[in-house]
DNA sequence: GGTGGCCCCTGACAAATGTCACGGTCGGGG
DNA sequence: CCCCGACCGTGACATTTGTCAGGGGCCACC
C-alpha cells in the first residue's frame, strides 16, 4: 500500500512512558507512518502537534492535564486537518460516544490486535472512520447518560470519598439537596449505593469532565 | 552487548493485545532479544512457557484467569530457571512486595523510559534485581498490611458493593461480623468510610488474590 | 498454666445514608 | 400564558453503617 510517498505523520500521546515507546516502535515498523511527535500529558497535545503538524494523533483517554477526550476537542479546534484516533484501556460505552461528538475519526481499544492499529490509521488518514464493532453497539445499548447535569456533577465528586457534609461544602449546595441529587443517581443508574452508583456511572462513561 | 551470542528468548503476557505487541516490537529491535510467546491470560503462562522455554518472562499484574503475582509464583514452581520480570501499569507499594515473595527478578512501572526496558530484561537475565528505586522507598514506608486474613477477605468482597447483609451471606458470616471487621478495617487505614477503605488497601496493593 | 492474638457472635447506640413529600425558582416550549 | 422539567431547599422518616463493650473458642508462644 502507499507507493512510496511522503508517510502519514503521527503524534502518540499516552501518559505511560512504556507504552507510548512501545506503540511508536509498532508503527514505526511500517514503512508509510512515521513517528514525529510524543507526548505524555493531554495539554501537551496542542502546543506539540503545532511544532509538528502531524497528520494523524492518537491519543489516550486516560490522561494527566487534560483527558483525551478534551484532547481531541481543543485539537480539533486548533489544527482542523489533524484527525484524531483514540486508543483506550476501557471500553466504556460513553468515551466512544463523546470521543465522536468531539470530533475524533476514530475509536480503537487496547484489546484490539496490533496488527489492525496500522490500518486503522491508515483509514483515518484516509478520512475514514474507524469503530469496534461491538463497542458501538453497546454504546447503543447503554445510550445517553440519564443523568442531569448537577447529578453527575455530584456524583463525581463524591467519587473522591467523603460524606453528604462534605460535598455539600464543596459544592456549595445544601447537605439535604446533595442527598437528594444523589438518590436520583442511584435510583437511574439502578444501583443500590452510593458507591455501586458511582462505579455503574463510570463504567458507562458517563462521569467525563464537562 | 551479548557479541553474537544466541539471543535471550522472551515471553510476554499482557491482557491488552495492542500493549503486548507493542511490546514486543519494541524489545525486537534489540538484537539481543528475541520474543518466543505472547499470552494473554495470567493462566496461559505456565503452559506457554512449557512449550517454548524462554529465559525470561515479562509479566504484567492485571491479567484475567491468574494475576501476575500468582503466575510469577506458579512459573518459578514450573521453570526454576526461566527469570520473571514483572511491568505493571500501577505502582501499588505491595504490588513489589508481593512480587518479589513470589521469587520475581524484577519490578517495572510501565512509567519508565521504553529505552530502560531491554537493559532491565538483559539485567534479569544476568541474574541481577531489577527494581524502580523511588517505588521501593515508598514499599518500605507503606510496611506490610496491618490488615488481618478475614479482614482483607471482607474488604475485597466489599468492593463489588452490596449492604453488610449481602456480604454476610456471600461469606456466610453474621451481618454484626462483617461490620466489626469492616470496622476495624476503616480504622487500621486510616479512612472514613467503607469505600474509602476499601480505595486505601487496593491503592496499597492488600487486597490481593491469597 | 497464663497471655495474647485472631476469629466469631451478640446487643445496643449514635451517626450517616437513602427515601419521601412538599414548596419554591427559573427557563423553554406547546 | 401555563405547564413541565431541572434545580434548590426543607423536614421527617426508616434503614444502613460505624462504633463500642462485651462474650466465648481456638491456637501459638512464653
Amino acid at each position: 500500500m502507499s507507493g512510496g510517498s511522503t508517510p502519514i505523520r503521527l503524534l502518540l500521546a499516552d501518559d505511560q512512558a512504556l507504552v507510548r515507546g512501545a506503540l511508536a516502535a509498532l508503527l514505526s515498523l511500517e514503512e508509510d507512518l512515521t513517528v514525529v511527535a510524543e507526548v505524555g500529558r493531554g495539554d501537551e497535545v496542542v502546543p506539540e502537534a503545532r511544532r509538528r503538524s502531524p497528520d494523524v494523533a492518537l491519543l489516550d483517554v486516560e490522561m494527566p492535564g487534560l483527558d483525551g477526550i478534551a484532547a481531541t476537542a481543543a485539537l480539533r479546534a486548533a489544527l482542523p486537518t489533524c484527525r484524531v484516533l483514540v486508543v483506550t484501556t476501557f471500553g466504556r460505552p460513553g468515551y466512544l460516544r463523546r470521543a465522536m461528538e468531539a470530533g475524533a475519526s476514530g475509536f480503537v481499544v487496547k484489546d484490539t490486535p496490533a496488527r489492525q492499529l496500522a490500518d486503522a490509521v491508515r483509514r483515518v488518514h484516509a478520512g475514514l472512520r474507524v469503530v469496534d464493532p461491538t463497542l458501538a453497539a453497546e454504546t447503543l445499548a447503554a445510550g445517553v447518560s440519564p443523568l442531569t447535569e448537577r447529578e453527575t456533577e455530584v456524583l463525581r465528586t463524591a467519587r473522591g470519598g467523603g460524606s453528604a457534609a462534605d460535598l455539600a461544602r464543596a459544592l456549595h449546595l445544601s447537605e439535604g439537596t446533595v442527598r437528594n441529587h444523589l438518590s436520583a443517581a442511584i435510583g437511574k443508574t439502578g444501583a443500590r449505593n452510593r458507591a455501586d452508583a458511582i462505579r455503574v456511572a463510570e463504567q458507562n462513561g458517563w462521569l467525563l469532565g464537562e
